[in-house]
DNA sequence: ATTGGCACTCGGTGTAATGGAGTGCTAATT
DNA sequence: AATTAGCACTCCATTACACCGAGTGCCAAT
């Protein structure tokens, strides 16, 4: 007579939903009997127990050794986040302080690092924040400088006062005053455009038919187009507090630590990760090894994305150890990523 | 009858010497058995016992308990480097990938990383390497564009491709030709000097007689000044390996591995450290306390400037365990800032 | 001045004993 | 049929104790 997680009664979820909030908190295996004063169920120890066998049984929780407590498994947080939680309210302080960081008109890499740093604070865990999708930015400025041996140094600016810059190749040595006008040409054109769209668009150009273009107007467009060729301006996100990971017992091992921060440095495999959720809307959480990541087998991950002008563009979220406050950090991130969002809104920010 | 560290005989130093040598290699307390047969002195354990207790008393060795061996103290550590040690040739491997790595002709950010990288890489523990002082940097190229609310964005270029930005807050608003006039006058006349240069004209600029100017060139300098008025790009610099770090059992302790990465992340403390040797040349060493930053006690940090044109701009280092292998360290260093300011000097970069 | 000898200290390790928390099972209870 | 009390059992954590060995400090002999 096997049972299946979806046949499990009131009860037991109940029981699992009291045992994951104790654990949670105290951070011990908990055991029946302090189940049996917690939960409002008024059941005897030895009747929790029975239910505790059929939930280790199916995998929800576990037992570090014979005579300890039990301990939820990656399993056993799903069923709780997905099906038992209960959200709690943030609390008034914290969200008075988003507020005061966030509200600020800053250009967006400063928002970012502020967003990411109150996360760390507020949470005492890591913050992260992905840098906005450079798919939404649109050109406002750009321009050519020469550099030595047919090099050209791009310099353009994006939204408000967002500057990069890009050393390209070209076939033929250009002079100081023909770049400029490859600038101000493209400038006429291009300046507004989503950069995509100017990518799209210089594309479009270089297929047609070039006989109506002259030569000058034909350079730029293919100066233009090894600008913006490739998206190879990678996403880059912003980490805060990573140093206070280092104060969880849970992740007190040396070696998982330095796979964690290796993880940072490297980026990539954060990168990845932030990218599955900046698919889904609204808040996603990676328990354990859920992620797929080795550096994140004993973290858990709350992420949101954040909307400019309801478009996905972003996203940012929290890393701590598995067990954390799942209940606090939801609605937590949640405002958050809209906070974020908000307070990138062009509209918003140039009135 | 007291002696001082002074007329220590030789033949304390050549065991201090041994000594440290051997807790470096081993990092187990050394007694007098073992040093008694690693020295060339052909001493008995109980003589060498003898000079072990005069050591202590001057406060060059010490004992973690009664039954251990010895170990060096900050100021042993420091006899040992600055008088006893013998520098270790480089090996040829490493020698041979600093020359690759620092050998391209990339801009300097990309330089430096690449130091930073290579140190951390070569030596297994952390590399620091700061850029290179603004003062030496030279004006390639500046405009301006207009923002909202009377602010101007700023983009200026340093020597071959370093591009720059900062915002401005006018006292009054500028059109975008305004704006592209002031910095076309801005770059015939300062282009190609050094920043501090162009901040001394503009200023001299402003105090002398200014009737001689127009108004477009009276605003052009004042832009220019605010521009370049205070230092305010804080110095910075590029830090690798960090996690090494985590391997070193004498960083064990998870507070000090907290505080000094909260050291790292907060930057401070670094740059005003590394900021001190920038002041001598060549090699510099800080040993544990001596640092005088608590997030420094249990490291070391094995430093040297680099120069470009015989000037000194930036240093480099090396950060890890005071228990490290100065004798390996201290030439390595020394070679990767001279290769390293070789390979930013831009006489052999343009040619 | 150097060395051999010796008593002593002290950390590290291995073994055993003890206590307590928690479990699983069975039989009694509702 | 579900719940519960009771009980034997398991296992971890802590403490205690003994013992070994490395190393020391000191003293007397060389």
């Amino acid at each position: 007579m096997r049972k299946g997680i979806r046949n499990l009664n009131e009860r037991s979820l109940q029981l699992l939903k009291t045992l994951v909030e104790r654990y949670i908190s105290d951070g011990q295996p908990v055991g029946s009997r302090v189940l049996s004063t917690d939960s409002a169920l008024n059941l005897s120890p030895a009747t929790i127990r029975n239910v505790m066998a059929d939930l280790e049984e199916l995998g929800l929780i576990h037992s570090p050794h014979t005579s300890a407590g039990r301990v939820p498994t990656v399993s056993g947080y799903r069923l709780f986040v997905d099906s038992l939680l209960t959200v709690k309210p943030l609390d008034t302080k914290e969200l008075a302080r988003l507020y005061e960081g966030l509200s600020e008109n800053e250009d967006a890499g400063t928002m970012i690092g502020a967003a990411s740093r109150l996360i760390a604070d507020l949470t005492q865990m890591a913050g992260v924040v992905t840098l906005p999708r450079r798919e939404l930015v649109c050109l406002r400025h750009i321009e050519f400088l020469p550099l030595s041996h047919q090099r050209v140094l791009v310099i353009f600016v994006t939204n408000e006062q967002e500057v990069h810059n890009k050393v390209i190749h070209t076939d033929k040595a250009f002079g100081a005053s023909e770049l400029q006008q490859a600038g101000a040409y493209l400038n006429s054109i291009y300046c507004g455009h989503s950069l995509t769209a100017v990518r799209a668009a210089v594309l479009k150009e270089l297929q047609a038919d070039q006989e109506r273009m002259n030569q000058a107007m034909l350079d730029a467009i293919k100066m233009a187009q090894l600008t913006f060729e490739s998206g190879d301006e990678q996403d880059d996100y912003v980490l805060a507090g990573e140093t206070n990971l280092m104060g969880f017992s849970e992740l007190s091992d040396r070696n998982h630590l330095k796979k964690l921060f290796e993880a940072f440095s490297q980026k990539q495999d954060v990168i990845h990760l932030l990218d599955q959720s900046m698919k889904a809307e609204g808040v996603q959480i990676f328990i354990g090894e859920e992620s797929g990541y080795q550096a994140f087998d004993h973290c858990s991950l709350v992420t949101s994305s954040y909307s400019v002008n309801d478009e996905v563009v972003g996203v940012l979220g929290v890393i701590g150890p598995t067990r954390m406050a799942y209940e606090k950090i939801i609605p937590f991130i949640d405002v958050t990523a809209k906070l974020l969002g908000a307070a990138l809104n062009p509209k918003t920010s140039t009135p």
